[in-house]
DNA sequence: GCTACGGCAGTGGCAC
DNA sequence: GTGCCACTGCCGTAGC
């Protein structure tokens, strides 16, 4: 049993009105925090995005660019599995790795 | 100008009922055309998943296969040159392109 | 143990280069059953696109559409309590649910 | 013509393997910040997840939380006329709009 | 049971 | 201004 699921069970607290006023801040809260949170997380997608419009700016290519980035998130073991088996399978299909 | 907008625009319809019942009919019909074709992608999706997991069954590796069906997909020229330019980049940041 | 992790176990097959030979023609179905299951879905999802297309153009709103459909996808129940949620803590955050 | 396409092009250098020097370092440069943000992101997201998390500790109900979130991102004049149309279909549909 | 991954739909930015 | 494409968020699925 929570606050949120039974505001009359705040401990101390014996008016519906007052619990339910708590309830309130705690969600106003919740929901604040998050949306504080969301648009730190949109500044920094935007400082991303300028990264890769000046890196394109100076002559890279962006999906280039965020392959390499892919590839060093990645485990370079498990990558390096992978890269073999789908080489393997290429080859069994006739596929040239080069194209 | 259109039926939807407004119904008691339909041509040769004097009724405002009528013209409902027709804007009505009408959206009904593009939603179960809508529905019917989601269940077809559903089954297909269904079948897609089936294959894989047979294909599992049958020592292949998921993850890799997805990789060969995305690799045949793209343009082999434009992939070849993407190939390319990622190699490069990885070369010039030291990194292996084996690893 | 599987034909895929080692070719060579294949049972009755004492060459390795036909083991090899199955294992491809295994692949290659797979990968052919998959790719025909993908195109199919595409023409599905195209087929769709275009039923909205032509509901737009008989001024129906596609946003909206969308939503019926992905309401009526829904249990009714799960909806109804969803629903009822979400105005509560609208209500709770001093928020019009008719804005 | 950039640096990257061209790395002989770079002013005042007339050394290839210089150019490729300069050219890597950029490269590296602009990796480096992209992950560097990539990584704030992430912590970001972790946190925005723990949010949630504490929240359903808090008795409410993450889904319905989303929905708030996302709803109070919207345009409200947009969200209202979205609203009303989605309704309207619905009546049109004989759909309830309470389940 | 939850956490991580892959797929899908919606949104926004970019090019024509 | 429109259409196209890529990125992002959401959801359902699979694995630990």
């Amino acid at each position: 049993m929570t606050a949120a699921e039974n505001p009359r069970a705040v401990a101390g607290d014996n008016s519906e009105a007052q619990a339910h006023k708590v309830v309130r801040e705690v969600l106003k809260a919740f929901v604040e925090r998050i949306e504080k949170l969301e648009e730190e997380k949109k500044a920094i997608n935007d400082d991303i995005r300028d990264v890769y419009t000046e890196a394109k700016a100076n002559g890279f290519d962006v999906k280039a660019l965020r392959k390499i980035i892919a590839i060093r998130k990645m485990d370079p073991q498990e990558r390096e599995e992978l890269e073999a088996l789908v080489e393997t399978y290429m080859h069994a299909l006739g596929m040239s790795v080069f194209a």
